[in-house]
RNA sequence: GGGCACGUGGUCUAGUUGGUCAUGACGCUUCCCUUACAAGGAAGAGGCCGACGGUUCGACUCCGUCCGUGCCCA
């Protein structure tokens, strides 16, 4: 039994230790057959190369509270953790711990490189996401890197490819000339930079009608001038009107381009006359895609100017645009030069400048298939709900296909050859798969097209998100039987049961694209949308309400927070929030939790001394016949509280669902209840202290699993820790409370509360101790069945309860108008109503109010009155009763 | 620049379809060592609900503008 004080610091890492290894979070396939009692979780998997962060604890806590409410509530629970570890960041990661470059290598030893460096961080990753204490399966882990992911990789691949989705296209695609490879439009993100705005006067080839030989045109990347191959006029810009048609000469480099009208140009910016090279940004893309313009490549792609450049040629483009800016200004085409602010894309993983490139990818088709996934969005149950805008903005906003290819070497190759002849596509065979066309053989020895016998390996590797998306059929097991029908077929999972997932959790920043993703890869290979519901995480914020960052040095480390508090008292914190919105992290919050613990731990030891030693849960045995009038408005209390608390966990509302548990034990339970109950000595109540700290336990148990947990064994379950079976007694597979229809006159137990609150009140006022004796006390209401309780807990020698009115004298204080009603009725007469009551200009006869002229009826108004007590004695008033005290 | 949110006592927050004394916690003040807990208990102070307009009999709640903050996307 519960004794001394509770010691988190051990007991916690005690619990830890022991679900894990005796798998209490075990998924059971044999008991889980149908997808109904099933509850499976589809967490993206962490990129294992970052550190943990509170983003991390805090999204699996609140997978987490999901997880442990439903296990209890009767689900067989998936809780599944996956390691990324086949993308940029690991191979950048690899190459910085080895010290290497990965071309050094050949892809497989490169890969092993990789694995290996990534096991070590895994370790440590899952060491670190052990001491949160969540209800994860360790069993069921994987890694993206690992052959059967990436065999479900390829056939994915070879799945769209068979339903024609895929397509290889030589096109404008954004590159990144640091990780020299192409990237998708989710890769880049916005960066700051300062340069200048170069104002350059272009000649034209002949005077145009208006007789001009020039114009301006203002830019930021001068070293493009060798890439251009157009300049664009508005067709509603009368100034510039006459340059259309016209030839233009590019400085330095001497070649011509035509003037064209496009009403694409933004007339704010600038001259108004713009220049197109291939390529500075989309709008050029679309110019030369829309006018059918030359392409002039300037920049290879490691960023260094190309042959094209003439004179510049090696240069880097930032070196290029220096010495051409020099040279522009010597020329005497340099007009203007200003500093200059402003935003430009960047690759995330590296944070250098994007550029656009002409090359052969494989993409995916998604822009004509927007509406459905839009579809697909608008089945899945969101909370918060207002999350679904972003997914929606995002579909309807899409500019590109999906780009799956990137020239790197780590990560899943694509399984694919290329005839030398005649270029046809030859893709592996599905048992050869997981299969490396840098090492394998094409599964043909000649080609189906042309017959040629020598084959090119195609040298790319998936993007990271063509396997990130896949989760929910990594959980599942998926190894479909056909190939290329887009839809779900027996035996096509090995475990069907989990698939949809009940939940996809994740932080709002990734809906766009790994939500999204993953909605469109498991939506195409089933015909079925991937999720039921979708649970959205918002931020931990730094204590003042900013983004945590290491620049900003304002970052907590949960290895930090947990070293200093109980992790039940920092999931105390984590259920503070709404879900889906931004908090801040703030110790305050978890000294709270500590606090909520330790009152845990005390009440339970004073339950255990008030109770009678029994090991059986009481929830598990027969009451007593009767129960007490006081305990049994406790345990239907109770069953409300229930109620309450199941509703709340059903929806993910997990911050209603503490403070509601928080109030109900703290103030009703031990600062009401248990007061009183010291005082007893009888069956019922000790059977209505016990029944309630069980449900309170079982009710605590998602959100605080440790403390609960040592309780649970301390009360109900015998032996040492490390002897018991713990994957079948503990709290965390026991069953979620129902409310059992205790029935009592809740309105008679809180007036007696109020009465024990009057009567604190007028001992805190009279500066008297508590537990003072009180000589006689009357009270005028109804407290039937609760007077023991009243004379017991508040130390009252003799208690008379009255029927009948107190000998007071009442005189009208204040009317009180039911304006819901009034209003309506009404209207602006209400003012009039106010008014008069303010003077006293009204009237009560026969129940009604007379007022400006009206006579309003007994229910749409109240009198408050004001008691003068005229016998001996104190009197106190309560909201449903009048208590005296001699 | 576009979109989506959010601004409530010193701090963090609740507030369901508008109904008139705005919730709780932390902190603060006073009192109480009452046989689980003083890291506790009882009582109390503290707010023109971001600003300005509008709709309405009535606005923290609905609408508009502005200011501030965050995220997503250009």
């Amino acid at each position: 039994m519960p004794a001394g004080d509770y010691e988190p610091e051990r007991i916690e890492e005690e619990w830890q230790e022991t679900w894990v290894d005796e798998d209490v979070y075990a998924y059971d396939e044999d008991a889980a057959v149908d997808s109904n009692t099933v509850y499976s979780i589809d967490t993206p998997p962490p990129t294992v190369s970052g550190s943990l962060h509170m983003g991390h604890l805090y999204g699996h806590t609140l997978q987490d509270f999901a997880a442990r409410y439903h296990r209890m509530a009767g689900d067989e629970v998936l809780f599944p953790f996956g390691y990324d570890d086949n993308g940029i960041a690991s191979e950048r990661l690899t190459e910085e711990e080895l010290g290497i470059r990965h071309g050094d290598f050949s892809r497989r030893e490169f890969q092993e490189k990789c694995r290996e460096v990534c096991k070590g961080y895994e370790a440590e990753f899952t060491e670190k996401m052990q001491e949160l204490g969540t209800s994860i399966d360790w069993n069921r882990t994987y890694k993206t890197i690992e052959p059967r992911v990436q065999e479900i990789s390829q056939l994915s691949f070879l799945d769209l490819y068979e339903q024609g989705r895929e397509y290889r296209k030589k096109a404008p695609a954004i590159w990144c000339p640091e990780c020299e490879t192409a990237i998708s439009q989710v890769e880049m993100e916005d960066a700051d930079r300062h340069t200048h705005f170069n104002d350059v006067r272009f000649d034209l080839t002949e005077p145009t009608s208006e007789g001009r030989d020039s114009f301006v045109i203002g830019t930021t990347r001068p070293e493009l001038l060798p890439a251009c191959v157009s300049v664009f006029v508005h067709p509603d810009d009368d100034e510039n009107a006459d340059l259309v048609g016209e030839t233009a000469e590019v400085p330095i480099f001497g070649h011509e381009v035509p003037i064209i009208e496009d009403d694409r140009v933004d007339l704010e910016k600038g001259t108004g006359v713009v220049m197109c090279c291939t390529f500075g940004d989309q709008k050029d893309i679309e110019w030369y895609q829309a006018h059918d313009l030359p392409l002039r490549v300037a920049i290879d792609e490691s960023g260094t100017m190309t042959d094209i450049a003439e004179a510049y040629e090696g240069l880097s483009t930032h070196d290029a645009r220096e010495e051409i800016v020099e040279d522009l200004e010597d020329a005497g085409h340099l007009v203007d030069r200003e500093p200059h602010e402003h935003t430009v894309q960047v690759h995330e993983r590296c944070e250098v400048d994007v550029e656009f490139r002409v090359s052969r990818q494989w993409y995916i088709d998604i822009l004509g298939h927007k509406e459905e996934y839009l579809e697909a969005g608008r089945e899945m149950d969101w909370y918060p709900e207002k999350m679904f805008t972003r997914y929606e903005h995002w579909i309807e906003g899409l500019e590109w296909d999906w780009l799956i290819s990137r020239q790197r070497d780590s990560g899943i190759p694509f399984p694919v050859w290329y005839c030398e002849e005649c270029d046809h596509e030859v893709l592996a065979d599905r048992e050869q798969l997981p299969a490396d066309p840098l090492a394998d053989d094409p599964p043909v020895d000649a080609c189906p097209e042309c017959g040629h016998e020598s084959f090119r390996p195609e040298e790319d590797v998936l993007d990271t998100w063509a396997t990130s998306s896949l989760t929910p059929l990594i959980n599942a097991d998926w190894d479909p039987e056909t190939l290329g029908d887009g839809e779900l077929a027996d035996g096509d999972l090995a475990n069907p049961e989990l698939y949809p997932f009940d939940v996809r959790p994740q932080g709002h920043d990734i809906i766009s694209f790994w939500l999204f993703h993953t909605v469109v890869k498991c939506y195409e290979h089933t015909g079925e949308v991937p999720f039921d519901s979708v649970l959205i995480n918002g931020f931990v914020l730094d204590e003042n309400r900013e983004k945590m960052s290491k620049s900003k040095g304002n970052v907590v480390a949960p290895s930090e927070v947990i070293s200093e508090y109980p992790m039940d008292a920092v999931r105390y914190w984590a259920a503070s929030s709404g879900v889906g919105d931004d908090f801040p992290y703030r110790d305050t919050d978890i000294v709270a939790g500590e606090k909520l613990i330790r009152k845990l731990w005390n009440a339970s030891k004073l339950v255990d001394t008030l109770t009678a030693d029994d090991a059986t849960p009481p929830s598990e045995r027969d009451g007593p016949a009767e129960l007490d009038t006081l305990d049994e408005w406790l345990l239907a209390e109770l069953d409300d509280l229930v109620a309450d608390l199941t509703a709340h966990f059903e929806v993910h509302e997990y911050a209603k669902a503490r403070n509601r548990l928080r109030t109900f034990f703290w103030n009703t339970f031990c600062d009401d209840y248990l007061e009183i109950a010291k005082e007893r000595d009888s069956e019922s109540t000790r059977y209505a202290l016990a029944l309630a700290h069980e449900t309170f336990l079982k009710l605590w148990a998602p959100v605080m699993p440790h403390v609960t947990e040592e309780l649970w064994h301390e009360f109900y379950v015998a032996g040492d820790v490390a002897d018991v079976d713990a994957a079948a007694t503990s709290i965390h597979v026991a069953d979620w409370p129902e409310p059992r229809g205790f029935d009592a006159d809740l309105a008679a137990g809180e007036t007696a509360m109020e009465v024990i609150s009057a009567l604190r009140k007028y001992k805190t006022d009279e500066q008297l101790a508590l537990n003072a004796d009180l000589a006689h006390v009357e009270v005028f209401g109804d407290i039937t069945g609760f007077e023991d309780a009243i004379t017991g807990v508040m130390h009252v020698d003799e208690l008379t309860v009255h029927e009948s009115s107190p000998e007071i004298t009442t005189e009208v204080a204040d009317v009180d108008l039911d304006y819901s009603t009034l209003g309506p009725k009404y209207g602006g007469q209400v003012n009039e109503f106010d008014s008069a009551i303010a003077d006293g200009d009204y009237e009560i006869a026969d129940g009604e109010l007379h007022v400006a002229g009206e006579v309003l009826a007994a229910d749409e108004f109240e009198v408050r009155e004001e008691r003068t007590y005229a016998g001996s004695g104190e009197m106190v008033e309560t909201e449903n009763a009048v208590v005296v005290v001699h």
